[in-house]
DNA sequence: ACAGATTGGTTATGCGCATAACATTATCCG
DNA sequence: CGGATAATGTTATGCGCATAACCAATCTGT
């Protein structure tokens, strides 16, 4: 691929990451929320109580951010973390009843969020862009085992 | 739109950004270059020496990260900073001659970096992507004055 | 010409994310 | 059983990014 086509895609998607975060950083702001902290809230959410190292895989980051963000969710009281019962080493973590409440604040902001995101797109594009970003994402995930289709021969 | 269309789309997004970014980090690392560092050199690169404000403009992140981008690129010698001539508040920032090699490095993984995200997916696709996030990242841009389509009431 | 607003840049601070080094507990296996 | 190995989590540190507060220089209007 010649560069300029390549720096194109790179670099919207660097654009797209920094302004998709801004805009959530602005909506989330009302709530005492920083981006990033929402998706371990709808995490919970969704999924229930958990340890940490399921949340990093879910979330996509490391344990160590785990750590910094479950104990900053947690001073402000949205989270809850216990001894795991069978394992001395992990820590279950689940939403407190403001956490879930919170949760659900971010439920419509996300809607809102993405609304606005795919605004003047055809259907169909909408249709078809989780889709898509997936398999870029897919395609650059080192931390996943690279499901092996046909394609072979990467450097 | 529903919450489940929603949240895939921004958790889509989301993890685009951090699996793009970490694997940009990753072909990066061998060259001393941390993320957000070579859209810096590859701006200088194309338009040649500018001041920080347009630099702010031109990677779409804030006065203060320019300052410290460039404090660490000009500490690890590959820009140059001096005075602009006609306005003493204002510093003009340019590639040295390591600067430049090093750009030229950055371009040919930023085109390994390219195809190997798009892997998979149809010509016509990959045709339309920047496009597609171009009109995600507009729709959701506040530091651009946002086109006046139809008038409606931001609360 | 001068006061006020605007622009360019920096400092301070905080968050999300990363890696490296480490302690603790679980598990595997000879 | 016991020692090696793996898994969970934390601390330390560093970068990119942000906002808030601030200084210095430029521009504007009267």
């Amino acid at each position: 691929m010649d560069f300029e086509r390549a720096d194109a895609l790179n670099q919207a998607i660097r654009l797209l990451s920094l302004r998709h975060r801004a805009r959530a950083a602005a909506l989330l702001a009302p709530l005492g929320l920083h981006p990033g902290q929402e998706a371990l809230l709808l995490e919970l959410d969704r999924t229930g109580p958990m340890i940490q190292a399921q949340l990093s895989e879910a979330l996509g980051c490391e344990p160590p951010s785990v750590t910094l963000m479950t104990r900053k969710l947690e001073a402000s009281g949205h989270i809850r973390r216990k001894p795991a019962p069978s394992d001395k080493r992990a820590s279950i973590v689940e939403l407190t009843d403001s956490g879930k409440a919170l949760a659900d604040q971010v439920k419509g902001l996300w809607c809102a969020l993405a609304e606005e995101t795919v605004t003047g797109l055809p259907a169909e594009t909408v249709a078809e862009l989780p889709g898509i970003l997936n398999t870029l994402t897919g395609n650059v995930d080192t931390r996943r085992p690279r499901h092996p289709q046909g394609h072979r021969d990467d450097g």
